[in-house]
DNA sequence: GGCGCGAATAGT
DNA sequence: CTATTCGCGCCT
C-alpha cells in the first residue's frame, strides 16, 4: 500500500491518507510521484510519500487510481522541509507543496535525457572575492569539507563587472561543489538571476548550473526542475522558487538581499525564502549564506542566535571601497536657478551632480509613487495618525481632506499630539516628473529613466543622468561617478516600523553602484533633515549597516516585535476575531493586540505576539483553529498569517 | 469542497 | 407511497 498526501484543498485534510497499490503500479508508484486518488468520491492529486507493508487506517483501503508519471518529483528532503516551513507559517502542506514542486509538462519530461552527462572538470580558480573578508576563507573552507556553516556577509561594493557580489556567491557554490555537493542560490528578481548565472559560467564553468524562476514558463521551468531532479545540474539560481529546488547532496543554501520584499512568497502561507532556507538546510545538513549590501533585522536576529556569523571586511577596505556621502537636507538657495528650484534638488546636490557629470553618469534615485509616504506633521515631521484607530493618514484622491487609511474616518481638523501643530505636508513626487524637471535644470545632459514598466539592465559610461526608482537601478560600467538620492523623508517618513531598515537598504543599493570615494564617487542623499540625524542616515554616512542591524534589533526586542518575536496577524469579523480569542490556547507568554477595526468594508484584524521560542507553539494552535473551521464549514471564518510583511502598518 | 446518506417535506 | 430537498458528517 502507499501513503499518500492528497491534495484536498482544506485544512483539515490535510495528512496523508492510505491506498493499495494495484499491481500494475506496483513498480511505478514510488516515494515522490504524482498519482490520481479517488477521495470522497471525487478524483484528486496527489503525492506518494512512502511505501508500506501494512495499513495504519483500520478501514477498507482504495486503490491508487493512476500514477501521473513515473518521476519521483517529490524529494524526501524537500518534503521534510516544506512540512517545516507548513508548520511554521500554521499553513498546510498541500500549499506548501504547491510552491515548492512546479506543475507536470509531459513534454519536458520526454525531452530531456534521464541519465545525466558527466560533469565537466571545474576550471581552475581560486576565490578572489572572498579574501577581502576576515572569516571568509574559513568559511569556504567549512563548506568545501561538508560541513553546514552559516554566515552573513556585508558586501563590499563592487564597481567592476567581472567581481562584486555575483562572483561572491558563485565562488561559495563553487566551494561546495567542490567537496562534491550541490548549491542553491536565491535573489529578488530575473535581473540579478541575469547577473548571478554570468559569474556561475565563469567561476564554475558551463553545464554545472541551470536558472530555475517562475517567470520562465511552465515547460522551461519543469525542464530546469528535471535537471536539477535528475542531476543534470549541481547548482541552481533563481528566484522565490528556487529555495525548493531538489539539488542533490546540497550543500550550500545563499540567499541575497534578505530585506527585498520580494523574498516573501505572495501566496499562503506566505513563506519567506530565508525561512525556507533555514528549514532545508536543517534538514539537508547544508551551510546557509545571507549576503548583501545590508544587513537585515531578521539576519541580524540568526547572528545574534549564532545561526549564522559575521563576515565582514575590515573598515579600512570598507572605506577604500565605498562612495563618500554627504547629507544635503532640505536646505534650498533661494537665489539659485529657478530650473533646479523646480527640481528639488538641494545646491550641494546640483553641485556635486554637475562635477560629476564630467567624469561619467550621474544616477538619481526617486522613490516610487507607491512609497509616498502618508501625511506627517508640518512641525514636527512625525507621521499624522487617526486619533480614532491609529491608522495612518493619507490622501484619498487629489483634491479634498485627508483620511485614515484603515478605517476611512476624515480628518477635518487635525492637531498633532506630540506638537499641537495643526498642518500637514505632503509633497507628490514621481520619477517621470523628477526626469523631466532634471533635463531643465542639466540642459544639454541626456536623462534617462529606469523603473517600473522599462526596467533598465546597464547604462554606457559617458555623462547622462539616470533616474531610477529604488531596485531598478541599472550598473553602469566602470561605476557611477555620483548618486543622488532625493527625496529621503519620502522613505523614512512611512508610518512603518521597518522604515529606516527599508530606507537604509535602498540607499545602500544604490551607493553601491557609485565608484570608491578615491576615485571621485560621491553620493548626497537630500531631503532628509539635518537637524536630527536619524540612525539610517548615520548608518549610510559611516557606511556601518552591521551597527544599524544591531541597534534596530536591539529597538525590535524592546517593543516585543519581529524579529525576536513571532506575530501573526489575524483578519475576519469582530465577532470571529472574538471567537478565535476565546478558543485559541495561546501560551501564557503571548500578548494579543485587539481587535481593531481594519479598513471600511467592516473587517477588524487582531495581531497575537508571542516571543521566537514560542514560535512553533502559536502556529501549532494556529494550524488547529484554522482546522476546525475548516471541518465545520465555518461560514464566518478567520484568516491567520503568521509573520504578516508589517505588523504596524 | 463535494458527496452520500438519512430525515424531513411536498406531492401524489 | 415516492420524489425531492436539506443538513450533516466524512473522506484512506
Amino acid at each position: 500500500m502507499a501513503v499518500v498526501q492528497v491534495d484536498t484543498g482544506l485544512a483539515h485534510l490535510d495528512r496523508p491518507f492510505e491506498y493499495t497499490v494495484p499491481e500494475s503500479m506496483a513498480a511505478t508508484a514510488v516515494p515522490g510521484v504524482r498519482v490520481k486518488v479517488r477521495f470522497a468520491g471525487q478524483d484528486l492529486d496527489g503525492f506518494v510519500l512512502e511505501r508500506r507493508e501494512a495499513a495504519e487506517h483500520p478501514g477498507r483501503l482504495s486503490p491508487l487510481r493512476r500514477v501521473v508519471s513515473p518521476e519521483p518529483v517529490l524529494v524526501p528532503e524537500v518534503l521534510r522541509g516544506a512540512r517545516a516551513v507548513a508548520d511554521r507559517y500554521a499553513g498546510s502542506l498541500g500549499d506548501v507543496l504547491r510552491l515548492a514542486v512546479p506543475p507536470r509538462h509531459a513534454a519536458a519530461e520526454k525531452a530531456l535525457a534521464v541519465d545525466p552527462p558527466a560533469h565537466p572538470p571545474l576550471p581552475p580558480r581560486s576565490s578572489r572575492e572572498w579574501q577581502a573578508y576576515a572569516a571568509g576563507p574559513a568559511f569556504l573552507a567549512h563548506l568545501t569539507a561538508g560541513g553546514a556553516p552559516g554566515a552573513s556577509v556585508l558586501t563590499l561594493p563592487s564597481t567592476r563587472s567581472d567581481a562584486g557580489w555575483p562572483v561572491l556567491l558563485a565562488e561559495a557554490a563553487r566551494a561546495a561543489v567542490e567537496g562534491g555537493r550541490g548549491a542553491v542560490i536565491v535573489v529578488p528578481d530575473h535581473r540579478d538571476v541575469v547577473r548571478v548565472e554570468a559569474a556561475l559560467a565563469e567561476v564554475l564553468g558551463s553545464a554545472r548550473h541551470t536558472r530555475l524562476t517562475a517567470d520562465q514558463g511552465p515547460q522551461a521551468r519543469y525542464t530546469a526542475y528535471l535537471k536539477v531532479l535528475r542531476g543534470h545540474a549541481q547548482v541552481v539560481v533563481g528566484t522565490r522558487a528556487a529555495a525548493f529546488a531538489p539539488v542533490r547532496d546540497l550543500g550550500l543554501l545563499a540567499w541575497w538581499d534578505d530585506g527585498d520584499d520580494l523574498l516573501d512568497e505572495p501566496r499562503a502561507p506566505y513563506p519567506h525564502v530565508r525561512e525556507v532556507v533555514l528549514a532545508r538546510a536543517a534538514v539537508e545538513g547544508a551551510g546557509v549564506l545571507a549576503a548583501g549590501f545590508a544587513r537585515s533585522v531578521a539576519v541580524a536576529e540568526l547572528v545574534e542566535r549564532l545561526v549564522l556569523t559575521r563576515v565582514e571586511a575590515p573598515r579600512a577596505a570598507v572605506r577604500r571601497a565605498v562612495p563618500a556621502v554627504h547629507v544635503a537636507g532640505e536646505g534650498h538657495d533661494p537665489d539659485r536657478d529657478p530650473a533646479v528650484a523646480a527640481a528639488h534638488l538641494p545646491s550641494v546636490a546640483w553641485r556635486t551632480a554637475k562635477e560629476a557629470l564630467v567624469a561619467g553618469p550621474v544616477l538619481v534615485q526617486v522613490p516610487r509613487r507607491g512609497y509616498l509616504p502618508a501625511l506627517s506633521c508640518q512641525d514636527c515631521r512625525r507621521p499624522a495618525r487617526c486619533p480614532v484607530c491609529a491608522g495612518p493618514l493619507g490622501l484619498p484622491g487629489p483634491q479634498g481632506p485627508p483620511a485614515c487609511r484603515w478605517c476611512g474616518r476624515v480628518e477635518t481638523a487635525f492637531t498633532c499630539p506630540s506638537c499641537a501643530g495643526t498642518r500637514l505636508r505632503s509633497s507628490v513626487v514621481g520619477a517621470r516628473r523628477t526626469a523631466e524637471e532634471l533635463g531643465r535644470a542639466f540642459p544639454g545632459v541626456p536623462v534617462e529613466r529606469s523603473g517600473a514598466g522599462t526596467v533598465l539592465e546597464a547604462v554606457p559610461a559617458g555623462p547622462r543622468l539616470v533616474v531610477s526608482t529604488p531596485g531598478a537601478e541599472p550598473v553602469a560600467p566602470e561605476g557611477y561617478a555620483a548618486a543622488l538620492l532625493l527625496d529621503a523623508w519620502a522613505l523614512l517618513e512611512r508610518p512603518s516600523l521597518t522604515a529606516g531598515e527599508e530606507a537604509l537598504r535602498r540607499w545602500l543599493a544604490a551607493a553601491a553602484l557609485v565608484r570608491p570615494a578615491d576615485a571621485g564617487g560621491r553620493v548626497v542623499l537630500a531631503g532628509a533633515s539635518t537637524e536630527v540625524t536619524l540612525p539610517a542616515v548615520e548608518a549610510l554616512v559611516r557606511w556601518d549597516p552591521a551597527w544599524f542591524a544591531d541597534r534596530e534589533l536591539a529597538e525590535r526586542r524592546h517593543l516585543s516585535l519581529p524579529p525576536t518575536h513571532r506575530t501573526a496577524l489575524l483578519t475576519g469579523s469582530r465577532a470571529a476575531l472574538e471567537a478565535a480569542a476565546a478558543e485559541l490556547h495561546l501560551p501564557d507568554s503571548a500578548a494579543v493586540l485587539g481587535p481593531l477595526p481594519h479598513g471600511a468594508d467592516g473587517l477588524w484584524r487582531a495581531i497575537v505576539t508571542v516571543p521566537e521560542t514560542d514560535g512553533l507553539a502559536l502556529a501549532r494552535e494556529l494550524a488547529a483553529m484554522r482546522a476546525r473551521a475548516s471541518a465545520r464549514k465555518d461560514p464566518d471564518p478567520v484568516t491567520v498569517r503568521v509573520d504578516p510583511p508589517d505588523p504596524s502598518a
